[in-house]
DNA sequence: GTTTATCCTATTAAATCTATAGGATATAAA
DNA sequence: TTTATATCCTATAGATTTAATAGGATAAAC
C-alpha cells in the first residue's frame, strides 16, 4: 500500500512542476489546494529537499521550487526516496537488498521468483515516467474532461 | 511490502503443490520445512482454507490439502485473499475500490494514474503465473544449480 | 476413551505510519 | 533594527497494522 506521505509528496511535487515559472511556493499553499495536512506536507517537502528535489528560501516570499527540470526526475527516484524499496520483498530490492533469514535459498524460492517478476515491471513503469509525464497526464485528462 | 503472512502462505501452498499426492500434511511439518511459527502459520492456512484453496482433516492422520489443481490457481487469487488488494491505492483497486477522500477528481489525479499502471503489470504478473508456475520455477532453478 | 491435530477467539507485543507541538533560524520589509 | 513571515528541526503522541501467542473447543482415528 502506498504510504500517505509518498501520495501527498507526489501530488506536491506534481503541484511545483506545473507551475510555469520556478518561484518559491508555500507549503500553506500547496496544503491547502491538494487538501493535505500543513504540518504533515511541511516534513515530506523537507526530505524532499534534503534528498535533493527541492529548494526552499525562508521568510517572506518564501517557500518551496523545484531544482531540477521535471524531465529529468524519474519516478523510480522520487519513489525510492518517499516510499522506499520499489521491491514488494527486500530480497529482491536493488536498493535495500536484504537476506530473508527463513530462506535458506533465494534461488530456489518461488517467492523470490515471482516478486521479482513483479518488481521488474514497477521497475519499467517508474523508469519511462517523469515528473513531466505525470503533469502532462493531468493536463492531457482535463482539457479531455 | 509484502505482508509475512502473504510470504508464509505463498510458500505453504507452493509445498502442498509440490507433494506428488494430495494426501493431509501437517502445519507442523510445513511450518518446519519453511521455517515458519506454527501458531502463526495455523492461522493462515484456516484462512486459506474458509477462502477455499485448502482442505483440512482433524485428528491423527489429519492436516491440510490442496482442493484445485495448482494451474488452475493464479496468483491474483491467491494474493487478493492474502495480501488483499493488488493496486497500491484504493482508488484504482479493481476489487477494494475506495474514493481518495483528498482527492476531487481521480480522472485528473497524477498519483491515480501512475499508479493504475503499475496496478496493471502487476495484475499481468499474476494472472500469469499460477501456483503451478511457482513450484515449476523452483524445480528448474533446483535441477540448474 | 485416549491421543492427535485442526478450529476458533481473544489478546498481546512490536512496528510503522500519520499527524502535531513548539520553538529555532533565516529572510524580507517597514 | 525591529517586526512579520516562512522554513527548519526534534521530539512525541496517537492510530493503525502486523506478527505472534495463548488456551481451550471440536472432531477424527485408533
Amino acid at each position: 500500500m502506498l504510504s500517505k506521505k509518498t501520495k501527498y509528496g507526489l501530488k506536491a511535487l506534481t503541484y511545483l512542476a506545473s507551475k510555469e515559472d520556478r518561484n518559491p511556493v508555500q507549503i500553506s499553499e500547496i496544503a491547502k489546494h491538494e487538501n493535505i495536512s500543513q504540518k504533515f506536507l511541511e516534513s515530506i517537502l523537507l526530505s524532499l529537499r534534503k534528498t535533493g528535489f527541492l529548494g526552499s528560501r525562508k521568510g517572506k516570499g518564501g517557500g518551496y521550487y523545484l531544482i531540477k527540470d521535471p524531465k529529468d526526475i524519474p519516478m523510480t527516484s522520487v519513489m525510492r526516496v518517499l516510499e522506499g524499496p520499489i521491491a514488494m520483498i527486500p530480497c529482491v530490492s536493488l536498493n535495500f537488498y536484504e537476506k530473508c533469514d527463513d530462506c535458506p535459498d533465494e534461488k530456489t524460492c518461488p517467492v523470490n521468483n515471482l516478486m521479482l517478476q513483479v518488481r521488474d515491471s514497477a521497475l519499467e513503469i517508474y523508469r519511462k515516467n517523469t515528473l513531466a509525464d505525470l503533469i502532462l497526464s493531468k493536463d492531457i485528462l482535463n482539457s479531455k474532461g
